[in-house]
DNA sequence: TCCCATGCATCGCCACGCCATATATGACGG
DNA sequence: CCGTCATATATGGCGTGGCGATGCATGGGA
């Protein structure tokens, strides 16, 4: 069984996912990580050590609206994308999609991709 | 122009360009810097303090070999890729794959990529 | 002759993912 | 009823690695 990806493809494309993430609807952070989690066949698993301050400088940066749901006794905060948010993702992942085929390009010759065509 | 991409995009697959340039045949620091910023129309270009450290790093690994040319005035230290290193391209490259895939098919949905089919 | 590209190298800074730790509640089993 | 575990958020210190700054030496062209 595969395990997880090394740490540092992270860096860079983690907040990424989970602006995708949340563009598909507001979550809260554990649920978030679940999401992650499942979308990545257990692959991409981010620590709370690290999705928490995240969420945090997204938050700042006002990308994510966040607001807390105390009806229940579980206490969660639940977050949104603001409009910077889904810009900034736009953005990002064409930055990504660029990124990746450059990558692509040269690693082509000499490792075949999995399914060509 | 489009600029470089953020630096964080670099950490966790710098190495596996890198590795990836040398499978095309010996290169030394400059050169291999070079190499990657043609490749990557002047988006990725690594910086000096960059590159030689990581060099090292692969050297240590036994992943590269290194071989000073001091013929000429202007002393070059080649370096190619040892049997080692050749096997880690490929596993890097298929992790890589795998990564790619999966930050893909999250975004897709919401952000559509350049050229579909 | 002077400047810039070439060519290699090291050092301190900083951002961020990780682990460890803290705290509190709900659920389930014995 | 009580312990244990999943849920839920948060912070702090550590380690890693790309970057800018700096240093130094040579070759080529203006």
């Amino acid at each position: 069984m595969d395990e997880a990806f090394d740490s540092d493809l992270l860096r860079g494309s983690l907040d990424l996912m989970v602006l995708g993430v949340l563009a598909d609807g507001p979550k809260y952070g554990y649920s978030l990580q679940q999401s992650l989690r499942t979308a990545s066949y257990g692959r991409i698993d981010p620590k709370a050590g690290t999705l928490y301050p995240l969420l945090h400088r997204l938050e700042d940066d006002g990308l994510i609206r966040a607001k807390w749901d105390t009806s229940t006794g579980r206490k969660r905060k639940w977050y949104e994308l603001t409009a910077a948010g889904k810009k900034r993702l736009k953005h990002q992942a064409h930055e990504w999609y660029a990124y990746a085929d450059i990558l692509r390009r040269l690693l082509e010759p000499v490792v075949a991709p999995p399914q060509p065509a």
